[in-house]
DNA sequence: TCCTCTCTAGACAACGTTATCTTACGCAAC
DNA sequence: GTTGCGTAAGATAACGTTGTCTAGAGAGGA
């Protein structure tokens, strides 16, 4: 039982929420001219503006934006389905930044690395209707979007390209990137280097291990033992290492295929670490801080986001254009870790 | 010029979506009898259900959720402000995730550390009429939610307080967290312990340092030049350390209020760090990766988020019930860096 | 047989906005 | 004095759903 004052004040309790409706009886306008007042709209005379904006602070009315929204056809709103909230993620900063200055509002929603989640998500922002989705895409198909796509929902892809549908796409230089790593640890004298990495099921997993592959066929070092894709866990990293690092010829020098990769190799390598020389694919907070810090190739988060809005934008303004992909440039950041020459 | 096929398909183009009443008309039936279908009301016979059903994917259609919340007044969605999307932030998961189980829809949005934002952000989610709102308070005065909370907005408060409008709250036990962490170092023999933390206007940089003035004066060590709240920057928390360490009795320890300030003091020591015993407030990803290992006091983000989502919850529930504040325990986790003897 | 009751499905209004059309008014020009 | 025009503000419809009410069909009991 809500026990409530008879104005509604003082007591919690859910009044209802006032209208423009209300706001017009309040100043003693039609509904239409508080519309107006709100959407600032020039045609309405100063003397009635202040009535109505002094009737809706009175009321503490604030508009509907789902109303809003219902009536004029856009959102304002774009998604971005990412693989989840809990840990840093530079790439969304960018693009909420970036929206935020083209008028957007972000919905973040995380697909927590599931194929199911994913499609929950982006069924959902469908549902809302939001203006545009960026994605970074888990599922192995994504004909489930190809009717929104086809009607006209612009989305990018980040990181990945989605499967089984053309879409705008921004990408790092995997291979560059590891070429980059590659080169920089023979120029250290490395002859035989190692990679472990993500899965070869997943884009950058496979992009990376057949670069590392076509890298050590160009430069002529061992490959056998030498290149462990599969999944990020640590009895498999660890595993993958001990077979880099054992036998008569072991590795001198490893390149982690991602951030998680790195840091399972420097949570078992612990004050070892600094015997091997090591490259780390991504980069992320703290990396700087160890000992030795670890050398990386970082990619450009905010360019990736930048471009991520950009493509959204020019796929709504020009539905019919051409499908791009943009590969944006990955850099190495020297730190220590793998300027250290062979042992 | 948008080409286009007659009948909108192949070619992108923005195609007028198709509402209940297009698929009521392929299935032959009422918009209503669509509306029973899409909502799973066991009222409708299975011949229609499956004849609706053949016409909503026949049509690609999609509900509108605007649509459906404006008529049902509810939204099914609760905001987070937070103070930012980039980097991690394990309270906001725990928030999406139990919100999720509670069949609810996190819109997280960013605050970035400014009062303005902070009251744009909440604005934006009042007028999307939100369900209720988590947030981490930055604005020194948040009167501007107080209709919005009298008018039975459910509003929790994470981490510190709403100043100027009582609401419920969920904050981690600082003061418990501060004496820990100082009987830890006493118990490892120190004496002269010294504290950098984030500023007093900022509640949790309050609640600390005062948490440590108390420690310091029940045990009776040094407290000048020991005590060094205030902006987290490197050049602050460099001279703050200088003048803790410097001097004829320097600290033999060090408590760092925040996550920041330690990872400050650790870039600043670098492998001097070994020297020096130290406690970190907050713990943060790859704490147990450096040499030696950050000892820290841990909250306890699942639970946090957890509370935070009862709360509103409860709530929403009861509007009436009296403001509650849970205060939420903290752990020590010694890694070797709070364990370390006296120079 | 008729009445009632239940169960399915349709008609209509309503949610809170904005777009479009219309009206009223004032003023200048003929 | 009438006409025309430009401007401010109101009336009405529409956006795409769901709540409520009602009609009709069929079952079951007296």
């Amino acid at each position: 039982m809500t026990e409530r004052a008879a104005d509604g004040t003082g007591v919690r309790g859910r009044r209802k929420r006032p209208t423009m409706l209300d706001v017009a009886r309040e100043a003693g306008v039609a509904l239409r001219t508080v519309s107006r007042v709100v959407n600032e709209d020039p045609t309405v005379g100063s003397h009635l503006v202040s009535r109505v904006q002094a009737a809706i602070s009175a009321l503490d009315y604030v508009p509907d934006e789902r109303a809003r929204q219902l009536r004029r056809g856009v959102t304002g709103t774009i998604g971005a389905a990412v693989r989840n909230l809990t840990d840093a993620h530079p790439v969304l900063g960018a693009i909420d930044h970036n929206a935020r200055e083209a008028g957007l509002t972000v919905l973040a929603m995380s697909t927590e690395d599931e194929e199911a989640r994913e499609r929950e998500v982006v069924t959902s922002m469908c549902r809302r209707r939001v203006d545009g989705i960026i994605i970074e895409p888990i599922s192995s198909n994504h004909q489930y979007l190809s009717a929104e796509v086809e009607s006209g929902l612009p989305v990018v892809a980040v990181d990945r390209p989605l499967s089984g549908l053309e879409a705008d796409t921004v990408l790092s230089d995997n291979a560059a990137g590891i070429g980059t790593a590659f080169r920089h640890l023979v120029l250290h004298g490395h002859r035989r280097i190692a990679y472990i990495g993500d899965h070869e099921r997943i884009f950058t997993g496979r992009e990376r291990a057949a670069a590392f592959r076509a890298c050590v066929a160009a430069h002529g070092g061992p490959l056998d033992g030498m290149v462990h894709p599969g999944a990020v866990e640590p009895d498999r990293v660890v595993a993958a290492l001990q077979t880099a690092l054992g036998g008569p010829e072991p590795a001198t020098a490893l390149i982690a295929g991602n951030a998680a990769t790195s840091i399972e190799v420097l949570r078992h390598l612990g004050a070892e670490a600094g015997r091997l020389a090591i490259v780390g694919f991504d980069d992320f907070l703290l990396a700087d801080i160890l000992r030795p810090a670890l050398t990386v190739i970082a990619q450009d988060d905010a360019a990736i986001g930048r471009t991520a809005i950009e493509l959204l934008l020019a796929r709504g303004a020009d539905p019919t254009h051409p499908v791009r992909t943009v590969t944006l440039p990955v850099t190495l950041v020297p730190r220590g870790s793998g300027e250290l020459p062979p042992a």
